[in-house]
RNA sequence: GCCGGGGUGGCGGAACUGGUAGACGCGCCGGAUUCAAAAUCCGGUUCUGGAGACAGAGUGCGGGUUCGAUUCCCGCCCCCGGCACCA
């Protein structure tokens, strides 16, 4: 037995360096991962597509094996999966490169796409490469134009102003992230706002589809549907127009009920009356020049300090006919409703710390629902209540407020001054970006026709790829050859639109194109209906609202331009965690962090493992460790998973990210436990080599299907140890089964895969049945680690006298009959707390279990000196005495 | 500021429908093997007390519901994601 054991070691070591090239090779030339395989049901499985950034990082390495294990589980199930992979392409990253290294983009770009590709194919997954794409290229980017120019057809794309952030100095538009605390990432500038024409799509006149079908979504996760809907934000209110000498103002509000308390009303600084109010008053227009500093992103405007500034003006409330002051405030936003609100600070909290601050009226108008005093120094949170009764309101004094509510807007319909409203947060979707490094907007501006749509034989219009753009403003500009060109309507000279389409844009429909790559004539075609909807999509949380809602939103586009059969494009969504590490620094003299990267660190611990210091290798000096955090370049605690690759082969890296955390939750990255994980391979393997050279008859009476019941396994098993093995092995079945198929839970899947090999590797066979057995449970073991250990797996799988891929053996049964137990423990409790543990057979009735349960010692000594009150059975399970 | 999520041993996590808190892995401690080390194998490992049997405490904090709460409810604290031009 020793030297048996020892000779396995010596012909057979585990070395996925040669093996992962070798097996992956033969699924290449055997066009294992093509979607035309199989010929089951269609499972359509997708990751969100990778910007090429440069590398692989840890956040795609994650999602596209969550993906992978997905796609393959489904195959062994029968199915026939498409499994797709392509490239966002197009982006702002590329011109940033451009500017540092003074590459054109395009070649930035492609030279990104050919490394990454090879590190995917490198970590084994089971994509179907036939159907790649890259949103940069031509034959994808016409469409975009393609579909746009339908849009524009139908009115859906329109013309507006927008506001974007504008760099004085390099006399350029800035994106939110080049804006830092107000000024330009380069100069440094003060950034001011700025007013541009711009194309937008009418998303808002989908608000209500769009918002009413997520109630349908329920392969989604709550809280995306949840952010959806409060991003979509349909609230229902009024109208209400005040009076403001000629001018009519009209303002939304929620709570028409508390309208008798409005005090003053506020205008965006943007808005007509502003401009009016600034004429002749400098300090009003110096308050606006401030506001019209910094950037536009709303978590800016919104966290900064509530000020505003009287215009003088007044306006008539319309039911009172009382003069209310208006103010500019800085909170009040042009891009959503009207840009001005009525205040009603008694009940509002921004208007309350707007009129604290400004000295403004505050007038309560319901009373408090627990009858205090309403106190005007301090805001209550039960000053927004919708629960209390009228007060200060003249005739509506008394009512409830759903019953002023509709009291109110009564009136103000009667008096012309208002109506009944819905309001929906969303903004249309505005996709022109001045930028070079996108889809060309397909319009042709001719002096005497306006603005032109490229005739569709024209298109694609193609973006020259050979600019190197230098960070002020659009190379498209002053590039001639693409500028100037015939207008397609008179054929004088005119020039292109300059402006390339937002990045959303590609991504809203990538997942059609798929299904039909190949096609040259038309956007999408037959097989697109056949392979929508998405089964399951994955990708990171981030992108809950925008990219998930811009594609459901372009799904319907498409499904009433009459180009597919489906509304919603994703069945099931997983949104996966981030990937995270932890960080080191050492602050120089100047104050600065700098930052090591965990594999130059050394940890030291304490006698219990605590972590009490760490040093840097290479000077063996302390760095001070700075907590866990995103993997990022700025803190310089990103793991390459290629190098990992490199060292411990793909498996062990795929089998570490699946089992650190459960796929939605965010994964803390581990060295340590990336050596466990292939410790583990290692066992796994050994294991085989040494069931296999040990009992060599036991792979000669090889199936080439899963076993099963009915072929007659577990007959003859007559030992306890051996019948408790097989248990686990059809336990283990059941689990995994659920884990991978419904719940998504991979790491506890792996637990107890890890768990059966540790069961068998104990198990030690007496008999022929017995080492059948034992053949039955690494088979089993094998096929369920399959779809995260490909490599292996397949290796193994032959290692056991299997013919053909693993993946084509399908996944094994469960034997419900192997599941019985001769005997279980249940719990015994006394008030609550744990006091023994008896070994029952199960199906015991109620006052059998009970009557054992007090006889156990423990429990007599514990109610001795008390009275039973009451005894809960929970049959199978425990039993709670509770006494006095 | 607004919307959403999270917080469990030294660490990652498990406990799926209110019923044994800590599966599995890492780390650490002890042992075997070794001239020695690495690797490997075996045992232990929530904390406190106890030689042990066992007892007490314990799932971010404070309260509540319940025979019983990591799980449900109320109030707080901290961390993370998104906020429309990063992708």
């Amino acid at each position: 037995m020793f030297e048996s054991i020892k000779a396995v070691q010596l012909v057979s070591t585990y070395n996925p360096q040669s093996l992962e090239p070798e097996i992956q090779s033969r699924w290449q030339s055997q066009r294992a991962h093509s979607a035309e395989n199989g010929e089951g049901e269609r499972f359509y499985c997708l990751s969100m597509f990778p910007y090429p950034s440069g590398k692989l990082h840890m956040g795609h390495m994650r999602n596209y094996t969550i993906c992978d294990v997905i796609s393959r589980y489904q195959r062994m199930q029968g199915k026939k999966v498409l499994q797709p992979m392509g490239w966002d392409a197009f982006g702002l990253p590329a011109e940033n490169a451009a500017m540092a290294h003074g590459v054109p983009p395009a070649k930035w770009t492609r030279d990104n796409i050919a490394h990454m590709r090879d590190q995917l194919k490198a970590l084994g997954f089971a994509i179907d490469w036939d159907r790649e794409l890259a949103t940069c290229d031509p034959d994808y980017y016409r469409w975009n134009q393609w579909f746009f120019l339908r849009l524009l057809d139908r009115g859906v794309a329109y013309q507006k102003t927008g506001t974007v952030n504008w760099d004085p100095v390099d006399q350029t538009v800035l994106a939110n992230e080049q804006v830092v605390d107000g000024r330009g990432w380069r100069t440094g500038a003060l950034v001011e706002k700025r007013e541009i024409p711009m194309y937008y799509l009418r998303i808002t006149d989908y608000a209500d589809e769009l918002l009413a079908a997520l109630d349908e979504l329920e392969g989604w996760p709550d809280r995306v549907r949840v952010m959806q809907a409060n991003w979509i934000g349909k609230s229902e209110g009024a109208a209400v127009v005040f009076q403001c000498g000629e001018h009519a103002i009209e303002v939304f509000t929620t709570r028409p009920d508390t309208l008798m308390g409005a005090t003053f009303m506020a205008v965006a600084p943007e808005h007509p009356i502003a401009t009016q109010a600034a004429e002749g008053r400098a300090d009003i227009q110096a308050f606006i020049d401030e506001c019209q500093q910094g950037g536009v992103s709303e978590a800016d405007l919104a966290s900064q300090e509530k000020r505003g500034i009287d215009t003088g003006l007044t306006a008539t409330h319309p039911l009172t006919g009382d003069a209310l002051p208006i103010f500019i405030a800085n909170y009040v936003l042009m891009s959503y409703g009207s840009g001005a609100v009525m205040a009603v600070p008694a009940h509002d909290e921004r208007d309350f710390e707007f009129a604290r601050r400004y000295e403004l009226a505050i007038v309560p108008v319901i009373e408090r629902p627990n009858g205090e005093a309403y106190d005007a120094t301090q805001w209550h949170d039960d000053y927004a209540t919708k629960e209390g009764t009228l007060i200060n309101s003249g005739r509506y004094d008394g009512l409830t407020c759903q019953q002023g509510f509709e009291a109110i807007v009564a009136d103000l319909a009667k008096a012309g001054a208002g109506r009944a409203k819905t309001q929906f947060r969303l903004r249309d979707w505005g996709i022109s970006r001045q930028r070079y490094w996108g889809c060309p907007i397909p319009i042709i501006h001719c002096p005497d026709c306006g603005a032109v749509p490229v005739p569709d034989e024209d298109l694609p219009v193609v973006l020259p790829e050979d600019l190197v753009p230098d960070g002020s403003g659009n190379p498209l500009k002053r590039c001639e050859a693409f500028l100037n060109t015939p207008c397609p309507r008179c054929g004088q000279p005119a020039q292109r639109e300059t402006d390339t389409m937002d990045t959303f844009v590609d991504s809203s429909w990538y997942f059609l194109r798929y299904t039909c790559a190949d096609n040259d004539q038309a956007m999408v075609d037959d097989n697109t209906n056949a392979w929508m909807p998405v089964d399951q999509y994955i990708g990171g949380i981030e992108h809950a609202i925008l990219h998930l809602l811009y594609a459901r939103f372009w799904t319907r586009l498409m499904r009433d331009e009459g180009l597919v059969d489906v509304a919603e494009p994703f069945a099931h969504l997983l949104t996966q965690g981030m990937v995270l590490a932890e960080t080191y620094y050492r602050t120089d003299n100047a104050g600065r962090a700098q930052w090591f990267n965990p594999n130059d660190v050394d940890v030291s611990t304490d006698q219990k493992g605590r972590v009490v210091g760490a040093t840097l290798k290479s000077d063996g000096q302390p760095v001070t460790p700075g907590g866990v955090e995103k993997m990022a370049k700025s803190k310089n605690n990103g793991v390459d998973p290629a190098s990992l690759v490199g060292h411990y082969g793909a498996d062990t890296v795929r089998l570490f990210s699946m089992f650190a955390a459960p796929p939605e939750q965010s994964l803390e990255w581990s060295d340590a436990g990336v050596e466990g994980a292939w410790r583990f391979l290692r066992r796994l393997w050994s294991g085989v080599a040494a069931h296999t050279e040990h009992h060599p008859d036991a792979t000669t009476h090889a199936t080439t299907h899963a076993p099963s019941s009915s072929d007659g396994q577990g007959e003859g098993l007559s030992r306890q140890a051996a019948l408790d093995l097989r248990r686990q092995l059809h336990e283990a079945i059941q689990k995994v089964d659920d884990d991978f198929g419904r719940r998504y839970a991979f790491n506890t899947a792996i637990a107890s895969l890890m768990a059966l090999s540790n069961e068998i590797g104990r198990f030690e066979p007496e008999t022929p049945q017995e080492v059948a057995l034992v053949q039955e449970c690494w088979l089993g073991l094998v096929q369920m680690i399959a779809p995260v250990t490909p490599h292996i797996a397949e290796s193994l799988w032959q290692q056991l006298g299997q013919t053909g891929s693993v993946f084509a053996a399908g996944w094994p049964v469960c034997d419900e009959a192997a599941l019985v137990k001769q005997a279980i423990t249940v719990v015994v409790q006394v008030n609550g707390k744990v006091r023994d543990r008896i070994e029952v057979s199960p199906g015991l009735d109620q006052a059998t279990l009970e009557d054992k349960a007090k006889q156990s010692d423990n429990v007599e000594r514990f109610l001795s000196d008390k009275t039973i009150r009451k005894v809960i059975v929970v049959p199978d399970k425990l039993v709670n005495i509770v006494a006095q």
